[in-house]
DNA sequence: CCCGATTTGTG
DNA sequence: ACAAATCGG
């Protein structure tokens, strides 16, 4: 025991291996292992039931493997895993505190004021990248900024100058720090009514960090090879099937590259074309998957706020009644039933299908996206904050580099590509099972003969389309026209001074979720030990600091260089080559308009752990000097004070339209740019 | 084998 | 909408 004794604190880094705060907690001395459940901390994305049903598990494993090393996961219920973390400091007596970073905004608050009080406890907190194959805040543009779009992340990711940290082997054993008076609390996840469920999922899916180590073995060794070939299937196993493993952090994505890697190697020396392109495209998902971090943490409100600002104005259809058609598999597009239906069935989906059934969700029905992804929240088994908020604002349109708008994709066509002999459609969706593949995918225009000989009547067993695809075009149209339209007369109103009236904060709230998301089976759930309100839509709050955030017209004049770079972006100390003074003003150089007089003011603020800060000060004179893998540089950002989130209340997540609109002048050419400016 | 037409893929 | 890949005369 004679570095100490340090508390190792488990969150989304469920596994023994290649894990660097667990490592650094044995290296110190005696640890305390703990997981504190406080799902209220969460707001409204407390987590669904299978998300629940495999934390569960995987905790069970870990625990298991942690008795093995020679001590024990403590486990802990809380509402406040900050003074939590206290009470386990004072009953076991000890000196440092591990743990591995997390990029959602809710952890990037939590984990600072983590820091912050327990270090004012004289406690050594240290954190770790764990998550990542880079930092965010290490990936930038030859100006030192931030990307914003994809491909141009993944260019410069592809070709850091160094590579991402080796995997760590896991601890031979561990020394146990004394947990006597420190004793586990009982954690509930699911209830009576779930087990039924539940016991379904442990035939598909085995949760744990050995497990997960397994799955990536089998799949680098199998299907990798004809992942490209593979990939558009809806149906075949093809798919690493390592989100859910991902999202808890049972394998570190840096295993993945790695092992990846020496396929790649191995492919490449024989020439095998098609086992490098699917290497590619696993990478690819693997970076979407990091770049999903990196928009969090540079734009936090990512997760309920649209990136671009150019749809505010846009109509969203409010109908529960659609929105209800969708959850149960009963909009009359067989593709996006089936997808509906296995997601329901099984927390599962393909991605083909997730984009599918997210694309009909937002422009054929038209509803409000943050309705989808949380429906995908509470029902995925690998639901993830940050790789859910990424797809949906990509399927919606509203990132750099999303999709047109406009574009509205056909179930029918797809059901097509994806499933051609309707073999998908057929497990989901018993009641189409007759019916021949020619219709499969477009029951309503089959022959009455054909459909009667299938057992079908459209309307009765299996429903007419709930909105036709022609139908949604027109709609989307005249949904863009009023968009401009208000746009427009909030413009002139603005311009005029009379401010306020049209459009500000009313169009611009982000609808709230409706009341009855429930499906009839889809029970509250239990709430353990605590006695808690039921949890409906409507009580799941919004985050404190993003309520007094919803987007005014400000963002259409400040430009998209100053809100990221100066206000929005979670910064992290630089030990770049570029001071902050000579940042401003390459900054402003690309700027133009800006009528915010407070733009100096920090949005979030900047912190650092404090024995990083000397690290990175230390380094400051090399431009691209490496940080330490446990350098424990601690991205955070803070909660605007009141007073100053009414002078920032203009999106300081978002992205503004103008400056967007300069860099990419083909897209959205249905928005009119053009016109628009001119009105003003 | 070249070049225009067509299809495919697009984060 | 556009570029890249593929097709076919």
């Amino acid at each position: 025991m004679s570095g100490g004794r340090s508390i190792v604190w488990f969150r989304r880094d469920l596994r023994v291996e290649d894990n660097p705060a667990l490592a650094a907690g044995v290296r110190t001395g005696a640890v305390v292992a703990v997981f504190i459940w406080a799902p209220e901390e969460e707001g409204h994305y407390y987590p669904g039931r299978v998300s629940r049903w495999w934390l569960k598990q995987s905790l069970a494993h870990l625990d298991s493997s942690l008795r093995s090393l020679g001590t024990t996961l403590v486990t802990k219920r809380s509402t406040d895993s900050v003074s939590t973390l206290l009470e386990v400091v004072k009953s076991t007596g000890a000196t440092n505190l591990f743990f591995n970073h997390l990029y959602d905004p809710l952890s990037l608050v939590r984990d600072h004021r983590a820091k912050e009080i327990l270090t004012a406890q004289g406690i050594a907190v240290r954190s770790f990248n764990a998550d990542l194959l880079y930092e965010p805040w290490d990936v930038n543009d030859d100006q030192g900024r931030p990307f914003t779009t994809f491909a141009a992340f993944w260019e410069r990711f592809l070709s850091m100058p160094y590579d991402p940290e080796a995997p760590l082997l896991p601890p031979k054993r561990i020394i146990s720090g004394d947990i006597s008076r420190c004793p586990s609390d009982l954690l509930i996840f699911e209830d009576e009514s779930d087990k039924g469920s539940n016991a379904l999922l442990a035939r598909a899916w085995s949760p744990g960090w050995s497990n997960a180590d397994k799955a990536l073995t089998a799949f680098i060794n199998g299907p990798l090879i004809e992942y490209s070939k593979n990939r558009r299937k809806a149906d075949s196993a093809t798919t690493s099937f390592l989100s859910p493993h991902l999202h808890f952090g049972e394998v570190s994505v840096r295993k993945v590259l790695h092992l990846v890697r020496i396929k790649q190697v191995l492919w490449a020396n024989e020439g095998n074309k098609a086992g490098e392109e699917s290497v590619n495209l696993f990478l690819k998902s693997i970076g979407l998957r990091e770049y999903s971090r990196y928009m969090s943490f540079n734009h936090p409100y990512c997760h309920e706020q649209p990136l671009l600002g150019h749809l505010k104005f846009f109509p969203w259809v409010v109908d529960e009644g659609l929105f209800k058609a969708w959850r149960q598999g009963r909009t009359g597009y067989p593709l996006v039933d089936a997808g509906m239906r296995e997601l329901w069935a099984t927390g599962w989906l393909h991605d083909r299908i997730r984009v599918v059934v997210s694309s009909f969700f937002v422009k054929v029905l038209q509803l409000p996206w943050r309705w989808g992804m949380k429906y995908f929240w509470d029902t995925l088994l690998d639901a993830d904050l940050e790789s859910d908020a990424l797809g949906w604002q990509y399927i919606s349109g509203t990132l750099p580099d999303g999709r047109e708008f406009d574009r509205i994709d056909n179930p029918q066509f797809e059901g097509y590509k994806f499933d051609p002999h309707g073999e998908y459609v057929r497990r989901w969706l018993p009641e189409l099972a007759r019916l021949p593949t020619e219709w499969i995918h477009h029951p309503w225009n089959a022959p009455e003969s054909v459909l009667q000989a299938a057992g079908i009547e459209l309307g009765s067993n299996y429903p007419l389309p709930v909105v036709g695809i022609d139908e949604a075009k027109g709609r989307l149209l005249e949904a863009l026209s009023e968009m401009w339209q208000q746009e427009a007369a909030s413009r002139a109103a603005i311009e005029n001074g009379t401010e306020e009236g049209l459009g500000d904060s009313s169009e611009s709230a982000p609808i709230a979720f409706p009341q009855d998301i429930q499906m009839e089976e889809n029970r509250e759930p239990v709430r353990n030990n605590l006695p808690t309100t039921i949890r409906r839509y409507e009580d799941q709050m919004v985050p404190s600091m993003t309520s007094s955030l919803l987007r005014v017209e400000e963002q259409e004049t400040s430009s998209y260089l100053q809100n990221v770079a100066e206000d929005s972006r979670a910064e992290v100390p630089r030990n770049g080559n570029v001071n902050q003074e000579q940042r401003r003003d390459i900054l402003n150089q690309g700027a133009a308009q800006t009528t915010r007089s407070n733009n100096n003011l920090p949005y979030f603020s900047v912190v650092s752990g404090l024995r990083n800060f000397e690290d990175s000060t230390a380094e400051s004179s090399s431009s691209s000097s490496r940080r330490e893998r446990d350098g424990g540089v601690v991205p955070v950002w803070s909660p605007p004070t009141a007073s100053y989130s009414e002078q920032f209340a203009g999106d300081e997540s978002g992205i503004g339209t103008s400056s967007y609109l300069q860099r990419h002048p083909q897209s959205h050419q249905i928005m009119n740019w053009r016109q628009l400016s001119q009105t003003g």
